[in-house]
DNA sequence: TAATTAATTTAGACATGTCTAAACTATAGT
DNA sequence: ACTATAGTTTAGACATGTCTAAATTAATTA
């Protein structure tokens, strides 16, 4: 059986290792868990015993099967419970990452599933982010970042990658959220930011905003 | 803030706090959570240290009016989440005790509230025990166990006193479930067994089993 | 009231997970 | 190839919560 903190390094790995390359460092682990290198080394040892990650000393980790299994099933129940969260208890999307932090620990798989059947089985969370099924597998998808996008293309929001509860607020104001559908009208060449339309209202955001927003092309 | 540890102990010293006397020993908060009373000794001077109970050595436990309403709001997030798992994901009454173990120690109060809300304020859980409202209020009752109920008397099966598996089974059996109407036929001398009335069949059970139903005379 | 027994507490050990400080690798730059 | 430095690991300490075994206190009974 693995504890909280164990299944909390395994997430961390597996998102370090989802960006680019396909193992993370300890210090990268530290920062994203804010605790120590110290910490993370132990940790590692404990995991690599468990079979968990592959473990080569100062040459990073990966995840094994059964570690990416166990990180992909917990990410499962983190963002359907937020989905429960924002769907059905009312909570706005930048309030609902600490409570599912919490619930994503619970340990059993029948309320998982009954969860995700209670949920009309999503495939996205609040955040856009996509939700793999009880066999670990996510939904294809097909979106690309806001700042790739070509002039003149409509797309719908389908996706933002950052939490953080300030960038969140300004999505809001902008009138950003899951589903919107935006057009691009201008790329200015000089910082690449970015003049679109929002709800037929025009709005300018920066190419650094815009590479935190996933877009399904219409 | 309170560890879960913490909670389960100022659980089991309000459960059995409630029964009889107002305090609880050592031996029995062991033997409720299934621990040495070498451990309990030791939590008990922690509990003791954050002023969650009143402790004097060798002469039991009370808990403190903090300690009393931490309690009290952990016994109303694990009979909420148990209304949630059988009412939302059709859990049977006797599958939902370990998740509830897990999801009482959830900490958000808003979360909480908004779960009640989105049960629609329920008072009892799925075994029929009170739920307390949000300022820790038991909602009032006038159940009686079933072993005292004068013969031809009618009543509602509002809550039952144990939820072991094998209990529930039985009621289940027997038909026996939170809201069913009974009906006293005669109650026995010898060993004040019961026979009763369920949906119109002759039932016959012991007194044992009847002290653990709660009735509201009808 | 003294002695036995039952309940409780303490002492010391262990497991988990964290930390600081020191030691160790790897790697770039010269 | 050598050395500075960034990244990583180890050593030793601490906090939480558990345990066994021994010591202590309370309750019971003769």
């Amino acid at each position: 059986m693995s504890t909280k903190a164990e299944e909390n390094y395994l997430k961390a790995i597996f998102k370090l290792s989802e960006k680019e390359k396909d193992s993370a460092s300890t210090n990268a682990i530290a920062e994203e868990l804010e605790t120590k290198a110290s910490s993370v080394s132990d940790m590692l040892k404990k995991l690599s015993e468990k079979n968990l990650i592959h473990y080569v000393k100062y040459q990073g980790v990966s995840l094994s099967k059964l570690g990416h299994s166990l990180a992909v099933h917990i990410v499962r129940k983190h963002r359907l419970w937020e989905v429960f969260l924002v769907n059905h208890l009312h909570f706005k999307w930048d309030e609902v990452h600490d409570m599912a932090e919490q619930l994503e620990h619970i340990k059993s798989s029948e309320l998982v599933n009954r969860l995700d059947a209670f949920l009309n089985f999503p495939i996205y969370d609040p955040h856009g982010d996509p939700i793999p099924n009880e066999n670990g597998v996510f939904p294809k998808s097909t979106a690309i970042p806001l700042n790739l996008l070509k002039m003149k293309t409509r797309g719908k929001v389908v996706a933002v990658e950052k939490d953080n509860p300030s960038f969140l607020n300004y999505l809001d104001k902008i009138h950003v959220s899951i589903g919107t559908i935006i057009e691009i009208i201008e790329i200015n060449d000089f910082d690449y930011s970015i003049d679109m339309n929002i709800d037929g209202k025009e709005t300018h955001i920066s190419t650094d905003v815009a590479k935190n927003i996933l877009i399904c092309v219409l």
